[in-house]
Formats: C-alpha cells, structure tokens, sequence
DNA sequence: ATCTATTAATAATG
DNA sequence: TCATTATTAATAGAT
C-alpha cells in the first residue's frame, strides 16, 4: 500500500526505516485503539524503536499489570513470579533462622526455658558459663589496661610536678624582683604543650 | 475499508463484533510482525478478547521480560518493582534483625567482644547471670521433681511390696500341699495390673 | 470460510 | 518533519 509494494525484511537505508517506522507505528497504535473500542478487547502494545525511543498503548479498561497478570494465568508463562517466588523463599528462610534465633536469645536470658528438658539446661547452664567467664575476663582486661593508664598518668603527674618545683626555684632565686604572681604567668604560657599531660590509649578513650 | 465505512464505536451485533475482533486481531499481529522486520522494532503485544481468548507477539530478537524492564526504565512506571519492593523492604528489615540477634547471640557466648566498652560489658554480665539464675533454678525444679518421683515409686513399692508378703504368708498357710513355685506363678498372674508399678509426670516421663 | 467492493494505510515524492 | 498522492493492504459486508 504505497507508491510501490516492499517487501517485508529490513528496511536498510536509515531515514527511509525511520520514517516507515514513524508511519507504521501510528498505524498500529491506531488499529489497537479501534479494536478495543470496536470489540470491547484489552490490549497491551509496548513498542521500541532501534534508537530506544518507547511507544505503548494500555486500553483504558484496564492496567499494564492487570494485563500481564492474565498474561501469566492465560498463558502459563512465568513473568515476576520466578522472581516473586525467589524473594517469598528468602523471606521464609530468614524468617526461619530469625525464630531459632530468637529462641536461642530467650533461652540465654532465661526465658521459655519450662520446655527444656535437662540435658538441655546442662547445655544451657556451660553455654552462659562459658560466656560469663569471657566476658569477666574481657572486664579484667579492660580494668587492668585502666590501672596502667592510671600509672603512667600518675608517673608523668610526679615527673611534671618536680620539673616545675625546680624551675620554679631557678627562675624564684634569678628574678627576685619580679612579682611572683607575675612568675606564674610566665611559666604557664612558657610550658610546652608536649609536657602537659596527655591522654593514653586513644582507642580505650573513645570507647569509654 | 470494507463494503462501507464504519464508525469507531462498540459493535453492537455480536457476532459482527467477534468476525471483526478475528479479522483486526489479525492485522495487528501482522502489522506487528512487520514493524520488526521492516525497522529493527521491538514489540510486545497482547491483546485478550472480551471472551477472554488471549493473543500476544513478541519480537523474537527479545523477551516480554525484556521489554518490561525496559519500560519500566523508560516510563519510570512501575510494573512488578511495586511489588518487589515490599518484599525487598521485607527482606531488608529480616536481615537487619538477623544481623543484630547474631550479634546478641555471640556477645552472650563471650564471642567478639573486643569492641565493647565498659559498660556493655557490665550489661553482658547481668544478662548472663540472670540467665544463669533461672537456667539453674529450673535445674533445680527438674531435680526436685525427680526426687518426688523417686520418692513416690519408692512408697508404692514398699507397699506393694508389704501386700505381696502379707498375701503370701496367708495363702501359704492355707495351701500347704500345692508346691511354692505353683503359688509363686499365682500371684503373678493374680497381681492387677492396676497395682503394678506405673510411671508418674507422664510429661516429664517424654522429655527427660 | 471466502470473496470483493470499498475504505484505510502508506511508500514514494516534493 | 509535513503534505500529497498513487498504490497496495485491510477489511465490512455479502455469500
């Protein structure tokens, strides 16, 4: 229908398949708009040009996805329910190792432990012991690596305190004239900052 | 086209409606068909009869999968991510609450506990002594109960015990000339069954 | 289903 | 891209 019959394979000059595109396009969004008015049908046309461009046609009746879910039924074909039925496995699986979870958690703490039989509260009863004991030397670490932090402080504290007691009676025998308070001043400001004191372990800082 | 022109609208007559519903679904496919060829187009299309008859092409170089994924990017609409998406959420939610029970969970068998401050390591070691407590307090129960059990079964079979002598010594002062072994067998198939030794706590009976 | 008169679509052209 | 038009293709109504 045309100037001339074609045959129907790939149009190979470009602008020629561009605009055959365009004409035909129109045409087929036509005829299924006629059809669903003319025959009460439902129909669903997603068209791609080569270049990407997207043309579609839902009959207002109805929706994409109402569309695709009797495409499914209808058809027997798989479309989002293989992926559907991955993610309802992943839930239930989850769902699954949650619960053991939380029951394992009840137990540790001592609730919902009436079913347990004895070999189980034995088992129970090592388990909680083992962590007790870790975590209580966990505590003496924390405690200990505190203890020396103290020390080395207290250490520096003595070593800061003497320096200063001695510069002090240097400086105190030189410039008798001088105020004393003004003395102080000074040997504030002059303290390098290094020798202040600083604090140890920084990790243990941030986390405390 | 056709013998005379028709107007775009419902045709009334049905069976006018379904030759026409044949005869346009047809030209569609058709038209379909050769867009692809003739323009390098990717094309879906599905169309269902208001009978509910289902007809669809597909562009053979794609897959209706395909395309929808494509349209979904391209028109931004969603399709069947709507639905994905709470289960996605779903998912994430699970994970999330798995990750931080297994983490309870270590921390309360005194596993990956480095990087726990003080405090949470005073709060691990209530928890776990109230576990413990309970855990044990329920030991204790369940030994208790063995214990009544015990006793109970010991009590019956003292006084069973006491009835079987007591019968004895009266039917072997009655029957003198039948032989002891003949009244022994007697008795055992004499004894109700009601009387024998039965176990109690049938529910502790199937879990311990 | 098939036929065919007629309308609709469109290929080539400007 | 748009309009025109010669020609083919689709199809409404009849058989």
């Amino acid at each position: 229908m045309g100037r001339g019959k074609i045959e129907i394979k790939r149009i190979e000059n470009s602008s020629n398949r561009q605009v055959t595109y365009s004409k035909r396009k129109n045409g087929i969004l036509k005829k299924a708009k006629e059809i669903t008015v003319l025959c009460d049908a439902q129909v669903s046309l997603i068209i791609f040009a080569a270049s990407g461009k997207m043309h579609d046609y839902i009959s207002p009746s109805t929706t994409l996805i109402d569309i695709l879910e009797r495409y499914q039924k209808t058809s027997g074909k798989r479309i989002w329910d293989a992926k559907h039925e991955n993610l309802n496995g992943e839930i239930e699986r989850l769902k699954k190792e949650n619960d053991s979870m939380q029951i394992e958690l009840r137990h540790l703490k001592g609730e919902d432990i009436n079913s347990l039989n004895y070999k189980e509260l034995m088992a129970l009863e090592d388990a909680l012991e083992t962590g007790l004991v870790s975590v209580r030397e966990k505590q003496m670490d924390v405690y200990r690596m505190f203890r020396r932090n103290d020390k080395i402080l207290e250490e520096e504290n003595r070593e800061l305190t003497f320096l200063w007691q001695q510069r002090l009676a240097v400086e105190g025998a030189r410039e008798v004239d001088n105020g004393f308070d003004q003395s102080v001043r000074d040997y504030n400001s002059h303290m390098p900052f290094a020798f202040r004191v600083q604090p140890m372990q920084p990790n243990l800082q941030e986390r405390i």
